[in-house]
DNA sequence: CCGGATTCTTGAAACGATTCACTCGTCACA
DNA sequence: TGTGACGAGTGAATCGTTTCAAGAATCCGG
C-alpha cells in the first residue's frame, strides 16, 4: 500500500524469491496446483498476495501461444441491433470461459483493418466481423494465417469462410410487398452505401418485390443514400419528400434511420401512416413503443451472435448459415393489409 | 496463399532470413524506418509481404512494456447511455491513436473483477470503470500497481482516484420536483439495487425533493427495485400499480426501464400522463419519439466519456469532475408545470 | 594516403512467463 | 541392503520482439 506507483510490476521471479522456491514451482501453483505440495502452495499464495502479483499476460501468451479471446468488429456500436448481436456472442463465449473484445468500425474500411490487425497482433483465437466492404481478401488471408474467421450479418462472398447471416433480400422483399399490398405505388427507400452488402441486398429485395408485383422499379422506387443513424434518417427524409411525385411510403434500411425519419415527419406535420407510411428494419426494442409503433423486419439477433461464437469455439469446416427474417406489422405502415 | 493454415506464424527471424539481413534491421524497418537505407528497407518490406508477416503483439509488448490500449467496463452495453459514453471515450482516444476495449459487467462484481484482471494482464494503460459496487479497494490497488484508473458515471469514493460523474442527486431532485409541481402526491420510483451508487444517489435525490417540498417521503414514495432494463420496467410497474394508495406518477431510474413501464401501462390501458405520469433518466435518442414522448433527465454522455479518456491520456493528479444534468420536459409527465 | 566522421548493420541481452528433462529424497518390497 | 517407483521441486531453454553497444563500410578534407 505504501509502494510507489512507479515501481515495477512484480514478476514470477519476485514471488519465487519471496516464497523461497523456484520460478517453475510458482508457475505450477498457478497452472497445475494438483502437483504441488499443499504447504508449498500456501507459501506461494502468501507471497503472491504480499506482492499483489498479477501474471503478465503478454509473457504467458508469448510462451504458451494460446488465448481464449475473440474479437468482434461491428458497424456501429450505438445501434441496438449490433449490441444485441454482441450480447449473443458474449453469452455463448462465456459458456466456455472465453472473452470478447468489441470494436466499432463505423463502416470505415481503415478502421476495420486497423482493428483486424490489432486483434491479430494480440493473438486472438478468432474474429467475427461485419464487413465494411465487399473485399474478402484480407479476411481470407487472416484465416490462412490460422485465425478463426466468421463473417457476421452477411453471407461470406467466398466458400472458404464461415458466415452467419439473415436473408436480407427476403427481408426487404417482405417489407416492400407489404407496402405494395397497402396500395403504395411510390416508395422511398432510405438506404446506406451499396458497398455495405446488407444495403445492396436489401435494395435487391426491394426491386424484386416491385418487379414481382408487375410494376416498374424506375417508376415506383426512389432510393436515397445516407448515414446509418437517426441523423441520417432525418436528413434523408427531406430529400425523399422532395421527390416528384412524392412518395407515400418510406422504407428505412434500419430502425435508427426510421427513428430519424419519424422525427422529421412529425416536425413537418405529416401524419404517419395516413400521409406517409414507414417501415423499418431490425425491430429494435423500442420499435413497438414509438409515437407511431413501427412496422419492422425482425432478425434473430441473439442467435446471430451465439451461432457465430459457436463456430469460432468449435472450429471445423467453414459453413454458411442463413436465418430467415420476419415482418412485424404495426401502426406505422397502417397495420395488416 | 497455398500455405497450410496450421503453419506457424512467420516471425521477424523468418523475415530477416528471407531478406538476408539481421533481425535488428527488420525491427528497425518496422519502428524507425528513418535509420535504415532505402534499398534495405525495400528488401525487408518485400520479405514482409511475401511471408505476410504480422508482428507478434505479445512479444513486442513484453519487451517494450508500453501499449496504448485502455479498457472500459460499463454496466450494460445494450443501454444506449453506455454506448454513447463509450463513443465519447473512443473519440477522444482516437485522437491520440489509442484504442478501446469495451466490456460489459452486467452489474455483477465477479464479471467486473474478471475483466479488470484481464485488462491488467494484458497491460492496458488505463481503465475507465462504471463500478458495480461501492468497494473502491480493487481499483485503488490497481492504480497503485501503475494502471491509470478513472471511475465513470459516479464520484470516486476515495480522493486518490479520478472520476467523471454527473450529479445524480441533483438529477433525481429535478425530476421529482417536476412531478411534485404537477401535483403528484404519490410517486413510484422504479430503481435498481442501491449497491449501484447511481441508484442510491438518485434515491437520495428523490427523497430530498420530497422533503424540501414539506412532504413526508414515507407517504409520498414507493420504491421498487428491479433489473435495469426494459423487462425490469415491465415487471416493476405492475408492483407499483398494486401499491396502496395507487401512485399517480412513476419515476424510472433509466429510460430503458421507462420504456418497459410505458409498454406495460399501455397494455394495461392506463393513459399517460392523464392516469399515470412517467419520467425517465438519460434522455436516450428515442425518448422524444416514443408513443408518449418521454420526460427525462439529460446527461452529457459524450463528454463523460471523452473527459475520462482525456484524463487517462494526460495522466496527472487525480481529479473529480462532476457535470450537471438537466430535465427535458415532454408529454409523458404532462408537459411544463 | 590517413584519421575521423558518418551511415548502416549486426548480434546478443533483455522482457516474464511456461515447459520439460532432471535431481533428490522417501518409501515399499523382495 | 538394494531396487524401483513415486512425489516434489529445480533450472535452463524457449517464445518473438526491442534495444543498444559495437563493428563494418564509405566518404571527405588535408
Amino acid at each position: 500500500m505504501t509502494r510507489s506507483p512507479a515501481r515495477r510490476r512484480a514478476s514470477i521471479a519476485d514471488v519465487a524469491q519471496h516464497a523461497g522456491v523456484s520460478v517453475g514451482t510458482v508457475s505450477n501453483v498457478l497452472n497445475r496446483p494438483g502437483i504441488v505440495a499443499a504447504a508449498t502452495q500456501e507459501r506461494v499464495q502468501a507471497a503472491i498476495a504480499a506482492l499483489s502479483f498479477v501474471p503478465n499476460g503478454s509473457a504467458r501468451q508469448l510462451r504458451s501461444g494460446s488465448v481464449t479471446t475473440v474479437g468482434a468488429i461491428v458497424l456501429d456500436l450505438t445501434n441496438p441491433f449490433f449490441t444485441d448481436v454482441a450480447r449473443g456472442l458474449e453469452d455463448r463465449l462465456a459458456q466456455d470461459d472465453w472473452t470478447l473484445m468489441v470494436a466499432s468500425s463505423e463502416g470505415r474500411r481503415d478502421r476495420e483493418s486497423r482493428f483486424l490487425r490489432l486483434f491479430e497482433e494480440h493473438g486472438v483465437r478468432g474474429v467475427a466481423v461485419v464487413p465494411s466492404a465487399d473485399d474478402a481478401a484480407p479476411l481470407v488471408a487472416l484465416h490462412e494465417r490460422g485465425v478463426g474467421v466468421v463473417v457476421l450479418d452477411r453471407r461470406s462472398p467466398v466458400p472458404g469462410l464461415s458466415s452467419v447471416a439473415v436473408d436480407d433480400v427476403a427481408g426487404a422483399t417482405l417489407a416492400t410487398r407489404h407496402l405494395l399490398a397497402h396500395g403504395h405505388e411510390r416508395i422511398a427507400f432510405i438506404n446506406g452505401p451499396h458497398t455495405i452488402r446488407q444495403c445492396a441486398d436489401r435494395y435487391d429485395g426491394v426491386v424484386a418485390a416491385i418487379t414481382a408485383a408487375g410494376l416498374d422499379p424506375a417508376q415506383v422506387l426512389v432510393e436515397i443514400t445516407t448515414r446509418l443513424d437517426a441523423a441520417g434518417g432525418e436528413q434523408a427524409v427531406h430529400t425523399a419528400l422532395a421527390a416528384q411525385p412524392r412518395p407515400t411510403a418510406v422504407f428505412c434500411v434500419n430502425d435508427l434511420v426510421a427513428l430519424g425519419a419519424l422525427r422529421t415527419l412529425r416536425t413537418e406535420g405529416l401524419a404517419v401512416p395516413e400521409q406517409v407510411a414507414v417501415v423499418g428494419y431490425d425491430d429494435v426494442s423500442f420499435a413497438s413503443e414509438l409515437f407511431t409503433p413501427l412496422t419492422s423486419v425482425r432478425q434473430p439477433t441473439h442467435d446471430l451472435g451465439s451461432t457465430a461464437a459457436d463456430m469460432l469455439i468449435t472450429g471445423g469446416a467453414p459453413r454458411q448459415v442463413v436465418f430467415q427474417p420476419e415482418l412485424v406489422v404495426r401502426a406505422s405502415s397502417g397495420g395488416e393489409a
